[in-house]
DNA sequence: CGGAATAGTTAACATGAGTCAACAGTTGCC
DNA sequence: GGCAACTGTTGACTCATGTTAACTATTCCG
């Protein structure tokens, strides 16, 4: 992280950072439309992304949740009591603050998360599976620094 | 991962296509739930995807715009007529077939495509330029490979 | 020519998901 | 003690999107 350019590159590596955002913006565009086909069960996207979410991110509150998916505390009550409803996740009071709540994947919540993983994962890796070596290795390293970029959820 | 070198058997690319293949859905996951918020507009997700694969693509039949879009053409239908209301496309008949209808993307269907996709580059542009001269210069190559990836060259 | 296939539209309906507003319980400050 | 602030739920909508099925117009072909 210690490079000493970004003095002299400022205005070049700007430049770059719009390409490369752009260019990513698009692909995750045509990457969703590639995986949009690829459907697991009766879950909706909100209802499927929400349940990722608590698998990935272990027991949270519901005002945590709802932040993390970027929609109201109102919106992901109900997806949260269909989820709950299809015993995929469990609700237990929080001890400390009985208004609270939180959220824990129940054991066929992590099947079915997982489940839903595998199946986007299908989709890509008949593609990925004929790059050379070497281009892997690229996507690899590629990956690695975009799940920097990803990384923690903007608002720490 | 990254045990011994990868690249000397067929079951250890296998495996690293599977892990690769994985994480990407991972990521592309996340970035969806990171972009959902850049929202311009008024225009639904399946009517900003069709746009933009209009403005892409360029002219093209509602059947090959409803194939690439993953719904039925009575879906997409609804679609282009809202698209064609909002006057971001247009519909002209093919002179060869005249049951066959040519979309096309108008001059501020493609203003409004650009706006989409500058929202959605500008979440992610904050965080590229957090990244070190060398973390971008290895994402931009892994982006490349991503492109071929995902197929559909890309045309801007 | 005439029937079958094709392209697209439209109607009727189902559903997921989002909003705001009102409400209930809990917590905590003064 | 009392009231304001916070967490979450629920009611009553709205909306975008998707489906199937029926219908029109056109093209293809035997």
């Amino acid at each position: 992280m210690s490079t000493l350019t970004p003095a002299v590159t400022a205005r070049g590596a700007d430049r770059d950072d719009r390409a490369a955002a752009a260019q990513l913006g698009d692909l995750v565009g045509r990457l969703v439309r590639m995986l949009r086909r690829s459907h697991v069960g009766t879950l909706g996207p909100a209802s499927a992304a929400a349940l990722v979410t608590v698998v990935r991110s272990g027991p949270l509150r519901m005002g945590d949740l709802a932040q993390r998916e970027g929609v109201t505390a109102a919106a992901l009550s109900r997806v949260v009591a269909a989820l709950e409803r299809d015993g995929l996740v469990e609700r237990s009071a929080d001890p400390g603050d009985r208004r609270s709540a939180f959220v824990t994947a129940s054991p066929r919540g992590r099947d079915v998360a997982q489940a839903l993983r595998a199946a986007r994962a299908a989709v890509l890796v008949e593609r990925i599976s004929r790059l050379s070596a070497a281009e892997r290795e690229t996507l690899l390293a590629g990956l690695a620094i975009l799940e920097r970029v990803v990384g923690e959820p903007g608002a720490h």
